[in-house]
DNA sequence: ATTAGTGTACCGGCTGGTCGGCTAATTAAG
DNA sequence: CTTAATTAGCCGACCAGCCGGTACACTAAT
């Protein structure tokens, strides 16, 4: 068993547990998430999880730090394909949050699943939440900022848990209105 | 045989288990609502829970079904308090969602917290919001109503989560925007 | 030989669920 | 009206299985 030695540096399976307990939570819901399964999904013995992560919880943080770790990069780079321009940072957010199906994004997805099974597990979130703020609204007037970061949230939500209401042009028609009015162009019908 | 007992009946103790229901997955989160505990917070024997919901999936899907019925009527109330206009669901709805006090709807953050626990769970809450979405965006244009509609989903989700990055007067002016938005009023800065 | 990483085996407690019995109220019988 | 039978509602002891966690042996690479 050549446990993949490719590269030195960091333990992809440490890796490979976490994405296989982010399958065991979008497939089976969070109440299924036992430290059984995730070995069992990772094709590891329950020894070897433990090893990497002590506790339970310590997996749960884990899961939630880097589903974190995944917004705020993917925001990242969406911003550095956009040309310096007031409202640069919030049309990255739309940019980021609207573009790839929910069902690709699993990452938040378990990381909405976990989170409520702990109240501490919120803590980093709403740590996160409340720094990227600024950097958000920055260079857009607070009303518009607003209303467009919180309705992409809302839609975000709501693709999140399939409810979203809207056909495939409808929902283009939401992103794009999105993205206009945080480049701050004009106003809505 | 728990017998719904459809209009009358006594105040009934099973909704009193229902809200220590509520109590716990909001006091010790979604992991720890165990049988034992919502019997414990109820005042009521193991056997005496289990006689009104014989599983307790039965118990989560009453949970999820109350926490619907109970949004929904929040928004006829709030409806039944406006004028005939165009908008009104629309207007009605952000009313209700916006209320005053997050931490007084302890039925949807229980709802939030559960569902992702089992994913059956979540096909009755898909089914409400799909079905509510033409009331709400009734009489309004589309762009406007959907902007409206996921902006006053976004807040409260920010909200539930404790995540919510505005201060007290910069909630009570987004609020006043997204009521004046959807009855129809103007544009945006 | 040491160490990082994994496997195997096991355990104690908790959890969902069962079961028979208790109590008070309602109904049926006399 | 009295009494017996039924029933709804609740109790609490119990159980079988699962879950998180521990202990330790093993392997390969340093």
């Amino acid at each position: 068993m050549p446990a993949k030695p490719a590269t030195r540096g960091r333990p992809s399976s440490r890796d490979a547990m976490l994405e296989a307990a982010i399958a065991v939570v979008t497939e089976q819901g969070a109440a299924r998430l036992t430290l059984d399964a995730v070995a069992r999904a990772a094709k590891v013995s329950k020894g070897g999880l433990m090893y990497h992560f002590p506790t339970k919880e310590s997996l749960l943080q884990a899961l939630v730090t880097r589903a974190i770790e995944h917004t705020q990069q993917s925001w990242e780079q969406a911003q550095r394909r956009l040309p310096e321009q007031p409202g640069r940072g919030l049309c990255a957010y739309v940019q980021a949050s609207t573009a790839e199906r929910p069902d690709l994004d699993p990452f938040s997805s378990a990381l909405l699943a976990v989170v409520p099974g702990d109240p501490k597990l919120l803590e980093p979130v709403r740590a996160y939440f409340k720094e990227r703020m600024p950097a958000l609204s920055e260079g857009v007037p607070f009303e518009r900022a607003a209303l467009v970061y919180l309705a992409t949230e809302g839609l975000w939500l709501l693709e999140l848990v399939g409810a979203s209401p809207y056909t495939r042009s409808q929902r283009s028609k939401v992103q794009s209105l999105l993205k206009r009015l945080a480049a701050e162009g004009g106003s809505l019908p």
